[in-house]
DNA sequence: TTATACCCGACTTAAATAGTCGTATTTAAT
DNA sequence: ATTAAATACGACTATTTAAGTCGGGTATAA
């Protein structure tokens, strides 16, 4: 439990490598075969990140992507909610359609905890990962 | 991702229902009835629990289950830990067996946060929860 | 003796994650 | 123009993990 997603670390990985090679448009391939990650994989994470306005695209030969300035403020917290949804250690902090809710016992330490959680994640930015 | 499993959640459930009760055996029905909770998995993981010694059985009609004295001081990280093996917010830092290892580039800043967590998990006593 | 409850392992199902494939489009270089 | 290298994108499949079920056993109070 309380597990990263694969996409979330494939994600940061390139998103450091890009960060390393500076202004360079950076492809897919390379980073897949430089950190052994399934190519089609991580090329739809980096489409991801293209959408999300995280990283620059280029195509055709020579082409790749490079990383957005300023994208290394932005928290953890956003930045995993946007590739992979709302976070929360139990449903009922996402969803709230638990079907015990006004049973339920152990609500508000929970919710407690979850926001220890978050509190990380909000204080920890990209830059601090990939730079 | 980062989410508890309902394992962890149902054994929280009922500790905290059985804390509430004193010393009086609670039968695992007992519990499954008033908060929904699947009667056989609540059922197995309170065996478990007895394994553990969190909980003591008594067997035949009104037997049951209730809480150890003491074991609201024993920490989040053991007892989830306990009931679910090892936490590690992504592989390496459980098993160790990764094929990237030595190219990884983001190991470090990612232990830190691993770190984080589980020192979260550290301070809290499973009796900041359940009573 | 019966009914209630724990004990325990094997099994099945469901959900989430991870990974693959095919086809289209863009573009630099020749 | 043609080719090759790259992104774009959706549908599909596979794998893993979590969740839940079942069957047969033992203990014990009434």
């Amino acid at each position: 439990m309380l597990k990263l997603t694969r996409k979330l670390e494939y994600a940061l990985i390139a998103l450091r490598h890009m960060q390393d090679k500076g202004d360079t448009f950076i492809s897919a391939k390379e980073i897949a075969d430089m950190y052994l990650i399934p190519q089609e994989l991580l090329a739809k994470t980096l489409q991801q990140m293209v959408k999300l306005n995280y990283i620059k695209a280029a195509q055709g030969p020579h082409g790749g992507y490079r990383v957005r300035k300023g994208l290394t403020e932005i928290s953890m917290t956003q930045f995993m909610e946007d590739l992979e949804g709302p976070m929360g250690i139990v449903d009922c902090n996402i969803n709230a359609e638990c079907i015990q809710l006004e049973n339920c016992n152990i609500r508000l330490p929970i919710k407690k905890i979850n926001s220890n959680i978050r509190a990380i994640f909000n204080e920890i930015r990209v830059g601090d990962i990939t730079s």
